[in-house]
DNA sequence: TGTACATCAGTGAACGCGCGTTCACTGATGTAC
DNA sequence: TGTACATCAGTGAACGCGCGTTCACTGATGTAC
């Protein structure tokens, strides 16, 4: 599901048995070698001379495929923003649900489940990802792959679906993404570290749940507690 | 209004005319130091060696008075975490209003102002106290330090006041912090970042009168749309 | 088809940096007698 | 009131670390003729 391959060192060996001169594609070695280290150490663990060492390449080679480290950096951040679109794509692909209005609920709630997958299931490329904001905000203009526009056009039936309205749209995205960033970081760094799988989904129900309130107060749908579960 | 004095360089001179071979409160003053480089250059600037260059003493004096650099940056971060506390209970003062649903509720977008007060204000010390979250969580059961702790008493009296039910109250703190938090970080680091002091209000002032309709939602309360500016 | 040569992708040594931490030390302070 | 001495709070030199980055280089590759 996730772009970011997580078994490739499986795939082909990490130092053949003649090594030849030229490595290949040490540009993708470097980036695969980047996101192996974060999820081991986490973004301030990531060093060029240590990327090197785990391709078997000499500690300057890098330095033909990226000006300097922070290119790195945010060629590795925009990936990950990808793989969370990804994420919160594999969510939307599992609402089925065939009523207009429940449809567009289920979906804004299913942006929100793969947001926080993403970050539960990868919290040190998580952390690379929110370290790097600022740098990457410029980047991921790229159409399908920026989180924000796709939380936006979620949003976005939900008012043509008539559950919420077009003055409660406004900034709705600032609040929706608040809500679920704000949780993933609480979960992987905050109070709620040490809790089970289990109390995260059920507490991020509550939080979806409050937000499907939230907008259906808004148009005054009535609604079931557990319309979004199951 | 905070705990960590902001121009304590201007009460005191640095190096006194005859700086004597006791400092007189090195602990403290490192604490100050380090305050101060925080807001300079954000928490991973933070070296014992730059802190002791600072209080102009010799690079290794700090290890009388700290055990480590990890000893140091937590009692920075648990410091920053009372000031935390300060600045919502700030926010908490100014609420007047008599009618005690509605002052329930403003107590409520007060907590969620202060916090974001204090995450804009001090941005530098903000990404610290996130950073050390998992530290820090063992130090702030002190009584009264505890934003989360606080944040509970504020939720405890909306269900008093009958505007939230028992039922939703579970797990609100997650929802409501959640909210702040995500939306501090999104405003420092995020795609907010260059948005003027003026826009940050409204958009907090939508995430917060977005959690008040839900709420009041719980209970069926009739609200009105401005009920929690002004 | 063979060869000269430009170009590209690596190498290895070195520089300079700032850090955390430890060591043996010394100056200042306060207390017991 | 004076003094010996333990204790505390500093000092200065040094160690070892890993980093980013630059330099002059060399091996491999591909292309023009």
């Amino acid at each position: 599901m996730l772009t970011l391959s997580r078994c490739s060192d499986e795939d082909r060996p990490v130092s053949p048995p003649t090594a030849p001169y030229h490595h290949g594609d040490l540009r993708e070695a470097l980036i695969e070698a980047a996101v192996a280290s974060v999820r081991e150490n986490g973004p301030d663990g990531l060093a060029l001379r240590d990327l090197a060492r785990r391709v078997h390449v000499s500690h300057n080679a890098a330095y033909r495929h990226f000006a300097d480290r922070d290119a790195l950096v945010a060629e590795v951040a925009g990936r990950v923003m990808g793989s969370i679109v990804d994420s919160m794509q594999a969510r939307l692909a599992t609402v089925r649900t065939r009523d207009p209005v429940l449809r567009a609920r289920r979906r804004l709630a299913a942006t929100g489940r793969g947001y926080v997958d993403f970050a539960l299931t990868e919290p040190g490329l998580f952390r690379l990802a929110c370290a790097s904001l600022p740098a990457v905000s410029a980047t991921i203009t790229l159409p399908g792959r920026d989180p924000l526009a796709l939380l936006g056009e979620v949003l976005d039936d939900l008012v043509e679906v008539g559950f919420l309205t077009p003055a409660a749209r406004i900034d709705a995205e600032v609040t929706c993404w608040s809500a679920v960033h704000g949780f993933s970081i609480l979960s992987i760094d905050g109070p709620m570290q040490g809790s089970t799988a289990k109390e995260l989904t059920t507490a991020l129900d509550r939080v979806l749940i409050a937000i499907d309130r939230s907008y259906a107060a808004t148009t005054g749908t009535t609604i079931g507690d557990r319309d979004l579960i199951g």
